[in-house]
DNA sequence: CGTGGTACAGTTTTT
DNA sequence: CTGTACCACG
């Protein structure tokens, strides 16, 4: 594949390096210890087990930390550098130690601190990949044809500058969307294609245009001296390939790597870090390729998979002892990922009494499945269902897609069950806070015509798009910046009226506060308020009637507030760019609620996992648009969502959904066929009728409707026969197991006796005649709800339902 | 220039 | 069913 193209002439430049294959591990670690005796320092080894002692020693040549789920790894990798600094093999500023998130950065930082007691000198070089990268980027950034200050921009700025770059190209905006053409830079980005290495056969989106879209879109990233989150790696690799010299001194310079969820890295990270590796391979990659559920963001499991392929020699090191859940747990884990092919392989195990098994249960609806786990959260928190009480904070819910959350939010909200949502919109990419950001972006650099553009009629300043053009206009026949280019519009009379008297006020104001930021007198709280107050745009929202509106004037005094902790407003810009971290964390006991990737890296003494439903999870655009491979990540991702819990981790699906407004059956998850049974409780009533705990009839009593249905259904011979049929069915076994739970429903749904033009009953829509039969789907007009495409096993016979009167 | 209407799409999101 | 994005109108 040409994604790797560039490794020939990377093996080449590493060559000269790699004469002398090392020894590797304890001798050599020991012999540098020899000099540094272990003293008090080394106390961390003491705390290690076997596994993880080895990974921390082997501190020479490539080594593979596999670290399963709740093994210690991050306990292991900081020990490592701990151990590097304590034997003196390395000072701080001399390990690259990269990370995906600013969490798992600061959360290093703070753990290698206090693992080396007093306060050393701070760890420049460990961050995430794009912060370290922006800073080398700044050094060279003139040898991409961009200057030391360039701007970055996030996906925001990004669409609206091809927005522009589609137009410029006459081509149609409504047919070629720019968030695709923005997916397709980025994915090819991640690719690390320049323009110039886009393959032939990669080039058919955007009717053939996508490439010429791309290099025109770079092109104008160059004028505006920014680039996106893609560039910042593409840059670095680019530069290293063309300039061996300065490669060679990053080689030097980083005596030793690491690399924090390995699993998780696209091609471009790779590319970056195999050149910087090339010199010395003393490369240290922590990751567990059952963990990557980031592959439709570019990452590529292949990276973990051959990297002993990429590393000959490497040291593997598997870290397989969990220290977070209970065997049973761990075995229904380790079943459904097994069902993955082209694993490393671990096998977790865990020195914890048995506990809980894993705990199932169907459900009726969305909302019940809703209902059942809010009660069951109230239960489990007053401690009954025979276990110790479980605080709100210690329980978590882990959906498939955020959607599925407003379920859960609703019904929390009407029992009144204190509950947070993780990875809701971010705040800097509110509204409110981009604004504001764009005046100081503006403020601060005066050629950022995006931030111009954003701000320039915001709050309304009667700049409509005619006036606009003129500036563009001006702005491009001058070759300068927008600002510049209002400037001379202006000056030379273009605009007229309301739009030339408030573009004057603007740029008057917008210089004062230039010349107020170059001043040593004034910090950058006091500037913000003034920039906000000044511009009317904290007026704007005080005018405004929104219910939104105050919420608004919060995140901005927020804003203001963070500024406290920056010199400058320059420094603040750096920060936000690269932190678009979710900070606010609420205090108080809540439940949380939160998406199956947004948990990763996270634990909770109780989870709950809803919507196991064919189509919802595994998700059925996964699998549409990445087939087995597509799946394979469902399943890490059901992996993930299971090994998050410590104690209890309860699965549930629901018979029914409502999909964009229609209600869709579903059939229960092909992971939950997956449980091991012996490892796995039943929860399910027989039959899944009303669900609930043991219960047969929901209780909701939430309308007129409900319970008229309720009472109807519940009572009439059609729900007994079933319900008889079904106890039946589970005395016949002596227990249910998943997959035979699942079996139960697809039975049941196979049976189908109705036919064309049929009276029929359904709990939820009332009555109503068949008007289509498909297999053992039924397309039914309700006489109330309308037309429906339901499972025949959610309906009874009319007649049967109608024998009782309510 | 601002608003209301309609049309359309609609996972996951570390930076 | 919902949210948003764009267009026509006032």
């Amino acid at each position: 594949m040409s994604s790797y193209n560039e490794e020939d002439a990377f093996e080449a430049a590493a060559r000269p390096h790699s004469a002398a294959e090392p020894a590797r591990g304890l001798s050599l670690s020991q012999r540098a210890m020899g000099h540094a005796r272990p003293t008090a320092q080394m106390d961390y080894l003491e705390g290690l087990n076997t596994a993880q002692r080895a990974a921390v020693e082997a501190l020479d040549g490539p080594v593979l930390m596999l670290a399963g789920a709740g093994t210690g790894k991050t306990k292991a990798l900081t020990c490592r550098i701990a151990h590097l600094l304590n034997t003196g093999r390395a000072r701080p500023h001399e390990i690259l130690a990269v990370t995906f998130t600013n969490k798992a950065a600061r959360e290093m930082k703070t753990r290698v601190a206090g693992l080396m007691g007093e306060t050393i000198e701070g760890m420049p070089w460990l961050g995430t990949f794009h912060s370290v990268c922006v800073k080398q980027l700044r050094r060279h950034a003139e040898l991409v044809g961009l200057k030391s200050n360039f701007t970055i921009l996030d996906s925001d700025d990004v669409i609206r500058l091809l927005k522009q770059v589609i137009s410029a190209a006459n081509i149609d905006e409504k047919r070629w969307p720019a968030r695709q053409l923005a997916g397709i830079i980025d994915a090819w980005k991640n690719r690390a294609w320049t323009p110039a290495k886009v393959p032939s056969g990669e080039q058919a989106a955007f009717n053939g245009h996508a490439l010429d879209l791309y290099k025109a879109y770079q092109a104008r990233l160059k004028t505006l001296n920014a680039c996106d989150f893609g560039d910042l790696l593409l840059h670095m690799v680019t530069i290293f390939q063309a300039h061996p010299d300065l490669l060679a001194d990053y080689q030097r310079r980083f005596r030793f790597l690491l690399v924090d969820e390995y699993q998780d890295t696209n091609v471009a990270q790779y590319m970056w870090l195999r050149l910087l590796a090339s010199g010395h391979k003393n490369i240290c990659c922590v990751g567990d390729d059952d963990q990557s559920i980031y592959g439709w963001r570019g990452a590529e499991v292949g990276n973990i998979l051959r990297f002993e392929k990429d590393f000959p020699g490497a040291k593997v090191v598997r870290l397989e002892q969990n220290y977070r859940s209970t065997p049973h747990i761990l075995a229904a884990a380790s079943a459904v990922i097994e069902g993955n092919s082209g694993r490393l392989g671990k096998t977790l195990w865990t020195a914890t009494p048995d506990g809980e098994k894993v705990r199932l249960i169907g459900h009726w609806d969305g909302e019940e499945e809703a209902r059942w786990i809010g009660e069951e959260i109230e239960a489990m928190q007053s401690g009954t269902r025979g276990m110790t009480p479980f605080g709100l904070d210690s329980m978590a819910i882990l959906v498939r897609a955020s959607h599925q959350m407003r379920a859960f939010e609703d019904r929390f909200l009407t029992i009144g069950l204190p509950y947070r949502v993780i990875g809701g919109p971010r705040f800097y990419e509110r509204l409110e806070i981009r604004d504001a950001m764009g005046y100081f972006r503006v403020v601060m650099s005066p050629e950022d015509d995006l931030a111009f553009e954003r701000i320039v009629n915001t709050p309304k300043r009667g700049v409509g798009g005619k006036a606009m053009q003129d500036i563009q206009h001006m702005a491009r026949s001058n070759g300068v910046a927008l600002k510049e280019g209002a400037r001379l519009a202006v000056e030379g009379g273009v605009l007229k009226g309301k739009a030339k008297g408030s573009i004057a006020q603007l740029l008057a104001d917008l210089d004062r506060w230039s010349g107020l930021a170059g001043e040593a007198g004034i910090g950058p709280v006091e500037l913000a308020e003034q920039i906000l107050d000044e511009s009317g745009y904290t007026t704007m929202w005080l005018n405004d009637k929104t219910p939104e509106a105050p919420g608004r004037l919060e995140n901005l005094k927020e804003l203001v507030k963070a500024l406290e902790q920056f010199e400058n407003l320059g420094g603040f810009l750096e920060h936000v760019a690269l932190i678009m971290d979710n900070e606010s964390e609420e205090a108080g006991e809540k439940v949380t609620l939160m998406t199956l990737h947004g948990a990763k890296g996270l634990e909770f003494p109780a989870v709950f996992l809803p919507g196991w439903e064919e189509g919802l999870f595994p998700s059925q655009r996964s699998m549409d648009e990445s087939g087995q491979k597509g799946l394979e990540e469902e399943r890490r991702l059901a992996y993930v969502g299971i090994t998050r819990a410590e104690e209890v981790c309860t699965i549930s699906f629901a018979g029914n959904r409502r999909v964009y407004g229609q209600w869709q059956s579903q059939l229960p998850s092909r992971f939950i066929d997956e449980l091991p049974e012996d490892h796995v409780d039943v929860l399910t009533p027989p039959g899944l009728y009303g669900g609930g705990y043991g219960a047969a009839a929901p209780q909701t009593s939430s309308s007129f409707e409900s319970r008229v249905a309720k009472a109807d259904v519940y009572e009439s011979p059609g729900w007994k026969r079933l319900q008889e049929r079904s106890q039946q069915a589970a005395r016949a076994r002596a227990k249910t197991t998943p997959s035979q739970a699942r079996d139960m429903v697809i039975d049941m749904k196979a049976v189908s006796s109705f036919g064309i033009g049929d009276r029929v009953f359904h709990q939820k829509f009332g009555y109503g005649e068949v008007m289509e039969v498909e297999g053992d789907k039924l397309l039914i007009e309700f006489d109330r709800a309308g037309p429906k495409k339901l499972v025949a096993k959610f309906v009874v016979d009319a007649a049967s339902a109608g024998d009782v009167p309510f």
